[in-house]
DNA sequence: GAGCACTGC
């Protein structure tokens, strides 16, 4: 007989509180020193080049104006915070709008003339219409082409179609990548529209979450990851004549990957067509990639854009950005204005600073409607981007390089480029993320100015000098795949069937470095064996779209009996930013995230707001009330249904735990198990793995109670290295879940961390 | 005691 009492401790001993709260001080643990076969030889972390550290080394001088410069701004931010709190006094409802965003989005603008010309005409119109014949006829002669279509030209929407007119889709499908998601979607639409067919019918596009194509479809707009998960399946795409690589100078990793696969597979099916669209600069190198392929140009429709560049650097370019603004507004003839910025913050603080000048300035000044965008915006608030101001009215659109890559913006006559952007770089030897605000490159600098030659000539100031532009701005951008861990990458690759990642012929290589610590990675979960080929494990993980440790932890979940939760607890930490924290309500916003916090740590947390939400039948003002993102909400309910698919699809129980967390825990160690923290006497964490001394981020609900051991979801740099989404464990489920990384430490001999003692 | 961009499967 079993009494309240005791099984209650049971309980608890199940959930791994107990276990945890008596934490054994005497536990050791050690690193598994023995490394794979395929490894043995290799360079292990011997390189450190990672793009930061090229990056200072490139412009120290620009580095430390740079830090300079966000000092300052946030000083006088700060400055004006104040200000703007004493004359608010108590502070806006819930609903409430700040005064100048209000003036942007309050309004309606009205909309720009749509085109009087029938599609036909339009599509004549088109620079790319004059060359059709010879374009058909290169693709006929050139297995692989590359295509220079500059920006208006009509490219992404005629050449599919031209090559469907030519005969093409009688033999196979004609397929057309894009970076992003709502290209693919809006473009197919058009080209549907243009070929007289309903969307899904002859052209359709292929996005996650939305497959809108079906039997009859010759024409398939998709994205570039979604075209990688299709050569999964069918590694010869034997459903295709053409494959249409757009906005190759994007350089998207899907792209990169895309690249070497279709380089092979073009020499085993001489009935493909491969055409890789690029801007000038890349062409040549294009080119000299796919053995010295032609190059077909496709001229565009821009005006001339004169460049103005600053004379001295500028200390301020935040200041000198505004000032340009107003300089324009007030002396120089209509036309909008577009001003790039590196952030939210900074863009809020740009709009709101203009505002207050503008109104300073009184009524005797025309009007200047101030449009701010970046991603965190809801998308309705981002598409007013494209909206045309009113006649006689002038407008600035302030944004992230969110516009950099957008297609058209009517009526931009004047472009403001101080230009820095920020940029995710991942360093492999810490596996650590950093933002990192860099120069941005020549390409994406002439790319910007491009913006204000749409409509007519226009102008583009440069708050850089021209010797910065030579001297300190690369010529290109750093390619995504030399930026990223490359968990899921190579992982993708070697479900491929492609065991030598190291000699593969991507274009720009990843540093072996890289590579290597994502193989070892793979090896260290299970998905590799010692050859380094894939094991069953590794391919069962490969079918889901998760990084590495995502798949391994839902896998393991299955046989711990607890995948319903950790499969929410999966697309919650998929889809992040989930708290909303606005910057004047911050003290309710923490307070009400406090309420979901669960003792366990952050993972739990997770699952617990997605029950709450579920349980208030995924309402969408409840999400408001409880400063959640539903954006994000309702993207983690889309993944979430995603991944159950497959799951489905492989027979894979969907099981709940109930009360037994500790099941969820171990799951979350089977996958996150390098990711190991312990509690430094003195002061923080230290990795497992490195010895790293890591802090929990202030953000966590365990920051507060700073358990002994725990496993953290990602590293990010900022102010310190700080460890974000954390659960507590114990750590004997570490060299129980991962006997290839971990053993208890050797009690005859004296550990590390003893001698160090 | 932080915050800081953008995609994609």
């Amino acid at each position: 007989m079993t009494s309240p009492d005791r099984w209650e401790a049971k309980q608890l001993m199940a959930a791994g509180v107990l276990e945890n709260e008596n934490s054994d001080e005497e536990f050791e643990i050690e690193l598994n020193e023995e490394e794979p076969a395929f490894l043995h030889g290799q360079t292990r972390y011997s390189l450190d080049t990672s793009p930061v550290e090229i990056f200072r080394n490139r412009a120290p001088a620009l580095q430390s104006a740079l830090i300079k410069e966000r000092r300052e701004v946030r000083e006088q931010q700060q400055r004006t915070m104040h200000l703007a709190q004493a004359l608010r006094g108590i502070g806006l409802s819930t609903y409430d709008m700040p005064e100048w965003k209000k003036d942007a989005y309050g309004k309606t603008l009205t909309f720009g003339q749509r085109s009087k010309l029938s599609i036909e005409e339009q599509r004549q119109s088109l620079p790319i219409y004059r060359l059709k014949k010879e374009l058909v006829q290169a693709v006929h002669d050139n297995q692989v082409l590359v295509v220079i279509g500059e920006t208006g030209s009509g490219k992404t929407t005629q050449v599919t179609q031209y090559l469907a007119e030519a005969g093409y889709t009688t033999k196979g499908k004609i397929g057309c990548t894009q970076p992003r998601r709502v290209a693919a979607m809006s473009v197919a639409k058009r080209v549907a529209e243009e070929f007289g067919c309903r969307l899904g019918e002859e052209v359709g596009y292929a996005i996650r979450f939305e497959d809108c194509s079906g039997q009859d479809t010759v024409i398939k707009y998709m994205t570039d990851g979604m075209l990688l998960r299709e050569i999964l399946i069918d590694e010869s795409l034997s459903q295709y004549s053409v494959i249409m690589l757009d906005e190759a100078h994007e350089r998207t990793v899907h792209t990169d990957v895309l690249f070497g696969l279709l380089k092979q597979l073009v020499k085993r099916r001489s009935d493909l067509r491969l055409i890789v669209t690029s801007a000038t600069l890349d062409a040549e190198k294009f080119s000299g990639y796919f053995s010295d392929c032609n190059i077909f140009t496709i001229p565009g429709r821009t005006y001339p854009v004169e460049i103005l560049y600053a004379k001295q650097p500028e200390s301020d370019y935040l200041d000198a950005a505004l000032m340009t603004v107003l300089h324009i507004h007030l002396k120089k003839p209509e036309g909008d204005i577009l001003l790039f910025l590196t952030g939210q913050e900074e863009i809020d603080h740009a709009c709101k600073t203009l505002f207050e000048r503008m109104n300073g300035l009184g009524n005797n000044v025309p009007e200047l409607i101030i449009l701010p965008v970046y991603s965190a915006l809801p998308s309705e608030m981002q598409s007013r981007i494209f909206d045309p101001a009113p006649p006689g009215k002038r407008k600035v659109v302030v944004a992230t390089n969110i516009a950099e890559a957008s297609l058209t913006i009517d009526g931009i006559f004047y472009v403001i480029d101080p230009g820095f952007a920020k940029q995710n770089v991942y360093n492999p030897k810490q596996g650590l993320d950093s933002l990192v605000i860099t120069p941005i490159s020549q390409a994406s600098a002439k790319q910007r100015a491009g913006h204000a030659g749409r409509t007519g000539p226009g102008k583009c100031y440069r708050l850089y000098t021209e010797s910065a532009y030579h001297n300190e701005m690369s010529h290109t951008s750093i390619p995504e795949i030399q930026r990223i861990n490359l968990g899921f990458t190579t992982l993708t690759m070697k479900a491929m069937g492609i065991n030598d990642l190291l000699s593969f012929d991507f274009m720009d290589p990843p540093s072996p470095q890289a590579l290597i610590s994502a193989m070892e990675q793979l090896y260290s979960l299970g998905a590799l064996n010692d050859e380094g080929a894939l094991t069953n494990l590794g391919k069962k993980m490969a079918d889901f779209p998760l990084d590495p440790p995502l798949s391994k932890m839902l896998l393991a979940s299955v046989d711990l009996r607890c995948s319903d939760e950790i499969l929410t607890i999966i697309a919650m930490i998929q889809t992040g930013n989930i708290f909303y924290r606005p910057h004047e309500k911050q003290a309710q916003a923490d307070q009400k995230r406090a309420k979901f916090f669960q003792t366990e740590g952050d993972h739990l947390t997770l699952l617990a707001v997605y029950e709450a939400w579920k349980a208030k039948n995924f309402s969408g003002p409840w999400c408001f009330d409880n400063f959640l993102q539903s954006r994000s909400l309702r993207r983690a309910q889309d993944v979430r249904k995603q991944l159950l698919t497959i799951m489905d699809r492989y027979g894979l129980d969907v099981v709940s735990a109930g009360k037994e967390f500790s099941k969820i825990r171990k799951a979350i160690v089977a996958g996150f198990f390098f990711h190991a923290a312990r509690k430094d006497p003195q002061e923080g964490y230290r990795t497992l793995v490195k010895n790293q001394p890591v802090y929990i981020h202030p953000s966590c609900s365990l920051f507060q109670r700073q358990p002994d051991w725990l496993i953290y979801d990602e590293l990010v740099r900022t102010t310190k290295e700080y460890m974000r989404e954390c659960t507590a464990v114990d750590p004997k489920w570490l060299v129980e879940l991962a006997p290839r990384f971990f053993k208890v430490a050797d009690s005859t001999k004296m550990s590390k961390r003893k001698q160090q003692e």
